[in-house]
DNA sequence: GGCACAGTTCCATGATGTTCGAACAGTAAT
DNA sequence: ATTACTGTTCGAACATCATGGAACTGTGCC
């Protein structure tokens, strides 16, 4: 597989999140961190340069792969960059409760 | 430090959970069946061997270890063997609705 | 005391995850 | 077309985790 930047990425089903996977993906201290920032307000939609703060943008591409595929993020083209954005609604209908209790959890 | 099976283990203070090492010790689905069947009923209180199913006594050690450190599970001296069982008011207390959310996530 | 039992710790092995530079491929501008 | 920009993928070094057998220790029973 080439590495095509603007190719549809694979995005799970809601159906098949397994909550173990999803666990794992906010696990970690900058995935947490980027979902914290894509959880500021309603539909915030972000290109990977500007989520998880400075870090290199491989190591960012590689967080945001497994946030996506656990399923917790989405991860769309848009023009020349491409936008990042959680998966709230969809995730809330799966795992109801999940992502508040961890949102609202003190850091 | 030698191996000790009835010395008081390290149980973090409520205050000290973080986040992130809650979220990795529930991600790992033998540790989540723990929890699960923890989980059955207020104060469960099992002894180790009668949890996480059927796997050397040394896995089952290392998964409870790890749960332990996270500050999910307690683990203490009963006799002869150790009695394993949720924190689940403190986990409550630090992180509100996380164990609620994750207990009733479908399988 | 001696023995069986429960469970932790040690150790080694393999699997998986993290990090980051380098190469690559769309996109959009000049 | 060439160039600059964004972000993915590859590859390799490193770290961490999972698994399970062996050794070991506290406890209770004989």
């Amino acid at each position: 597989m080439p590495a095509t930047v603007h190719r549809d990425l694979a995005h799970p089903d809601v159906a098949d999140l397994a909550l173990a996977d999803v666990l794992f993906a906010l696990s970690d201290p900058m995935r947490l961190a980027i979902v914290r920032q894509l959880a500021c307000g309603p539909l915030v939609e972000l290109p990977c340069q500007e989520v998880g703060g400075p870090a290199p943008k491989s190591t960012r591409s590689h967080h945001l792969k497994t946030l996506r595929e656990a399923g917790v993020i989405r991860n769309v083209p848009h023009g020349r960059e491409r936008r990042v954005s959680l998966r709230r609604a969809e995730l809330d209908s799966r795992f109801p409760g999940l992502l508040d209790a961890v949102l609202s959890a003190a850091p």
